[in-house]
DNA sequence: GTTAGCATGTAAGGAGTTACATGATTTT
DNA sequence: AAAATCATGTAACTCCTTACATGCTAAC
């Protein structure tokens, strides 16, 4: 996950990694604060792999490694944006992720993944709706509460992702539409 | 978080593996499904560290391994209870595992573990605000939609939280000293 | 009598974290 | 001159997953 966040940041400009975990905390709104003792290693790991290359370090004084995603990046990028792992643990994070990258997808691709996203929330939903009902009397209020709020989350989330799904319909309208980066 | 899990199901009742795989997931409703290779051996280790112990096993054919928290687990269970190691990544699944068992808490320590779930919202909000405030030219739809909806998402799980913690303070008495927000 | 569900386990490994360590630069 | 922030990194570790393996029992 870290790795499709790196590498779809260095898409949009070349960067170092102090840099790339203030951007990586703001376009997650603050769901994920990556620390440098995954995102340096990763870094290196990206470069030996040859998907990421340093550019010349701009040192006025202080030291700074700027990384440039080049072709085998891109290329790896695609492919991990389009895995979809189904970890109930990571999931909605992955998600996320996965959305704020959503326009280097073709329409089709995007299409399948919110399908696959809303079928995830169905079944989450539909989880709840059975331990609501079959609820042994032994239930206490926090658990019910939890379940109850779980419910209408999930269903917030289902209608959202309702809303990209028509609006990702709309807009390759009657016929198909080139996506351009 | 699992150890912590495992513990308070079977201060409910004894229960074998399998049986504590399908109340997780109920009772967290569809939102973490563990997987049997980190829950027999998680099982086995809590045996080991004497938390739990394996009762006579009834196989009526089948064999099954039931377990029963002792005094150890009941200590240890209560410990992992209130730490609250401030993990990002898994923040939001540990306050749901903590919540589900919050009836064993003395209420001001659930006072204390809302609010501070409470402040972790209340930095994700801002963040967010922050975000879509100082929104860069190139953030596009997809990644502006994440962002609304995970403030609303965000406000919606806030509202939740200051109803359990006034919830709280209705029941513990008009003693209390009042608090303002 | 075969498919689905119950039940338990192991081995290898992925994906991150914490804690520590260092040093330069900007702000107060 | 001190404190905050910028910037990079390593070592040890945590916690959970996937993939595999086994065998029994209920239901169709």
């Amino acid at each position: 996950m870290l790795e499709l966040a790196i590498l779809g940041l260095l898409k949009e400009q070349p960067m170092h990694g102090y840099q790339l975990s203030r951007e990586l905390g703001e376009s997650l709104g603050g769901f994920w604060r990556v620390s440098y003792g995954s995102l340096y290693p990763t870094l290196r790991r990206l470069e030996r792999a040859g998907e990421v290359e340093a550019v010349a370090s701009i040192d006025v004084g202080r030291r700074k490694q700027v990384y440039r995603i080049n072709p085998a990046g891109e290329e790896a990028f695609l492919r991990l944006l389009q895995e979809t792992p189904h970890d109930n643990q990571t999931e909605d994070q992955r998600f996320r992720v996965r959305l704020a990258f959503f326009r280097y997808l073709p329409p089709e691709t995007r299409l399948r993944l919110l399908e696959r996203r809303r079928a995830v929330l169905e079944d989450r939903l539909s989880t709840i709706s059975d331990s609501l009902r079959t609820t042994r009397a032994r239930v206490d209020d926090y658990t019910r509460s939890l379940m109850e709020h779980g419910r209408s989350a999930t269903e917030s989330d289902l209608a959202w992702v309702d809303d990209l799904i028509s609006a990702e319909r709309t807009r390759s309208g009657g016929r198909r539409k080139e996506h351009q980066p």
